[in-house]
DNA sequence: TATGTACATTACCTATCAGTTATTAAACTA
DNA sequence: TAGTTTAATAACTGATAGGTAATGTACATA
């Protein structure tokens, strides 16, 4: 699959509270269905479709045992999810960096500051 | 706003490519709606309503310069998105190291690894 | 072997999303 | 002032998301 369309399902699967509900409590280690959709007022199947939509960006995995079917974080996705954003947020913060030292360069001789292109 | 719901909009919003690559080029400066539509295959109001849905996300912000409208990133909801992830990634990554702990422990006595449970 | 448990799958409904074309509004320019 | 540029808005459409109830399936156990 591309990256992409990876950060694609990435994104999309954290952008629901009940997913990242999901996640939050795998962070702190395997769990079954049962266990997962005991906090929500929900029904059995919707809990079975958060995961799957969870299980097809790759942030978690399966087991088997038995017919339970435990879940468990897969943290690389997350990683992918947070390297993208770092990307951009970095390149900003070095031009919001330089943008100021203009200003302050340009505050220390008279003044033309936000003054509007005309 | 509740935090939850700005992490919703805030992945929601990046769950789509077309609006990644315009925060991408938001991270080299300030655009305008035609700089941003110019790259892709695309009418002008379908680039116009990514911007809004950017910016109810809180991820741009817009100027006004004549009948310009230049939109610029806003780094702070992308912070909010990867403090967000980082911190269960983190508690993942804590579990994850005891549990090699244990098993490096239980490697070193009679090994019962890999055992299902019965 | 019959029953209960854990979970997946199916069919369905409604709301929202991502795109379109057409139109409108505001501001610049010749 | 007439025409052009920039961008927003409205109305429409097809696809997808998120939920439901009903059903099916595999396994454990009495």
């Amino acid at each position: 699959m591309q990256s992409s369309e990876r950060l694609n399902l990435t994104f999309a699967a954290l952008a629901d509270p009940t997913r990242r509900a999901i996640l939050a409590r795998l962070a702190t280690g395997e769990a079954t269905v049962t266990e997962l959709a005991e906090p929500f007022e929900m029904s059995q199947p919707a809990i079975s479709k958060h995961l799957k939509v969870l299980e097809r960006a790759g942030l978690i995995s399966m087991d088997v045992d038995a017919q339970r079917r435990p879940r468990k974080l897969e943290p690389k996705r997350l990683q992918e999810a947070v390297d993208w954003i770092e990307r951009y947020r970095e390149i900003f913060e070095q031009n919001y960096q330089r943008l100021d030292a203009l200003l302050d360069e340009l505050q220390a001789k008279p003044s033309r500051r936000k003054q509007a292109k005309k």
